[in-house]
DNA sequence: CCGCATCCCTAGCGATACTG
DNA sequence: CAGTATCGCTAGGGATGCGG
């Protein structure tokens, strides 16, 4: 349920669209710490417990596949360091983001008071 | 990832809170209906192809649980027929609905303008 | 009409190890 | 540092059928 597939001749659902982008264990996460700043793969990695180089490689590539983010190659010394960071398209998901995440807010407000 | 678990001792971040929950093949589409208006379980399924009513009641019991929306079981001649609404609480996350909704409508003109 | 019990199968995720 | 290759596992989802 990643990246949109060629069936699902479904509901007519926009909010879809966006949930089949950002789904994956370590997407939201990922998108909510660029939206700080750029990160390096070893920055993401350090602030993702838990995270296997495989796995973020995998959902950082499927993220750049769904143009919302890009990462830039900068060779130091020989070693190879990759910046990722939003594409202008990218960036106009934010405010959906920011929704869900006053939202969540919101509900551990909710979660200690009942 | 559809209940939030004991685990987790991750990055602060509210917008996973809100993925989680409607994380699920069905849920965002559920949500979307019954933004609308009260649904009953069978007028959920038709409008939802494809999906199985295992699954579909697993859905509905996972959103219900959540406390987003709530179940009312209304006897017709001895036919039970369940309706299904939004919670007061559910609806509070119809905004963030709203907003991954209109990123979804940016990003078809954005398909097609590329 | 609705929910539940069974069985199965695939996609997503994780651990490890190895190249540029 | 970044990315890839293998292998394995488990949870979510799907098909079918019974019972309330």
């Amino acid at each position: 349920m990643t990246s949109p597939r060629p069936d699902e001749k479904l509901l007519h659902c926009p909010a879809l669209v966006a949930t089949r982008v950002i789904a994956g264990k370590w997407k939201t996460r990922v998108l909510w710490l660029l939206r700080e700043r750029p990160h390096h793969f070893g920055e993401l990695k350090g602030r993702l417990p838990g995270v296997s180089a495989k796995v973020l490689a995998e959902q950082l590539q499927q993220l750049e596949r769904d143009g919302l983010i890009q990462g830039q190659a900068e060779l130091r010394g020989g070693v190879s360091f990759v910046l990722y960071d939003y594409t202008r398209y990218g960036r106009t998901l934010i405010p959906a983001l920011d929704a869900l995440g006053t939202w969540g807010l919101e509900h551990a407000a909710w979660e200690t008071g009942r």
